[in-house]
DNA sequence: ATCTGTGAAGCACTTCACAGCG
DNA sequence: CGCTGTGAAGTGCTTCACAGAT
């Protein structure tokens, strides 16, 4: 079956609730009371489940134990996932030192740049490495998903670059629409686009927030 | 008219597109063009931009300058937007570092944090206030946006506190589904949902990616 | 000849509403 | 009785396809 992608971007949410949840000690929850906790109707949440199984137990809601599991091997997040960051400036350092990519199971196994002033510098136990050997080293050592952070007139570059090295997942942060084949996933994270959205509503006086993203 | 959030969500992307059109000299573009560099389909930018008004010219295509000028006050973005900071932590500082707010008409005011050895402190020209007095800071001095980078399990806090200042649109870098009230925007920046998903398509080889977010 | 602006058609996602099970 | 799982209905967004302007 072919699942929506809303869906699957909506799994996370679910799974790190139900960390929460399991953290907390409770064993079991309803649709309705994790819909609560997410902003997200009830049905939504049963609906999205349902494309990949029969979770529940009906009169009594969800395992929360059972259910997170499940979620972990739908999203495969029962593993471990090795990434590349391409960039250590400012934004690049800020990257490498996030204490919250490890605990998850995402972990930054090499750290390109192409600035001498940087290669071969220690930024939290990873040699920079110079950004001209990116495709040597990845071919050796492969990396599941690249993370690109360096300005936005090599950004492209660089993704083609991981790109022939078979990275097929990148986490963009350069300011640029970015062009990957399709078998590779692209997200981008860009405050700076959510800012200029969040203004057409300031901008007009007490209009209703639209839904949540 | 009620214009679908998506189409509000696509316009900042347009105005950078068309930012760098103008950098390039260049004066006329249409909607084929400027959706190949987008990854948009020309009907979608033709129909999103319809909802506003009519700037293209039958046979020609649109004025570049023209264009970004009205994207730019559909958006607001031709005023500055004061931001207020809570949480200066590494990433707090990270964000304070930025330059790509800045240029954009967005600036950091305020910075909070709630830790001692922080409060003081100068950054990046900034003095980090206690955040127990961010209800009077703001009262005085309100802001348009704020920035919520504190741990998880403070955020709720933070982030009522904001409202309950009049702050109308949040950028949330904590992990958590945050509640607000239907008045306030709510955008979250967060790069480990965005990895979780897509280790879903990693996971099933070769499957093709769905459209770029 | 070219490219916009736009109703209408098509598609995707969400919500409803209820049968069915514990 | 409570809550899931799910077809069917409803809503919202995208794409089509073409009239109309230059």
């Amino acid at each position: 079956m072919e699942i929506p992608p809303v869906v699957i971007d909506r799994l996370p949410l679910y799974a790190r609730a139900l960390s929460g949840l399991d953290a907390e000690g409770r064993d079991v929850v309803s649709s309705q009371e994790l819909g609560d906790r997410l902003g997200v109707t009830p049905a939504q949440i049963r609906k999205d489940l349902s494309y990949f199984g029969r979770f529940g137990k009906q009169g009594r809601g969800y395992n929360v134990r059972k259910l997170l599991d499940e979620l972990h091997r739908i999203l495969g997040l029962d593993r471990q996932w090795k990434m590349a960051l391409v960039g250590v400036g400012k934004l690049g350092r800020a990257i490498l030192g996030y204490e919250g990519f490890a605990p998850l199971g995402f972990r930054i196994v090499e750290a390109f740049d192409a600035d001498p002033s940087r290669i071969g510098g220690q930024v939290n136990s990873l040699t920079v490495k110079d950004a001209k050997y990116l495709e040597t080293v990845l071919k050796d050592n492969p990396v599941d998903v690249g993370i690109v952070a360096v300005p936005a007139e090599i950004a492209q570059k660089m993704i083609d670059a991981l790109v022939g090295c078979g990275v097929r997942a990148i986490l963009n942060y350069a300011p640029i629409a970015a062009h990957v084949p399709p078998h590779v996933q692209l997200k981008r994270i860009e405050p700076v686009l959510a800012l200029q959205s969040m203004t057409y509503y300031l901008k007009n006086q007490r209009r209703p927030a639209p839904a949540r993203t």
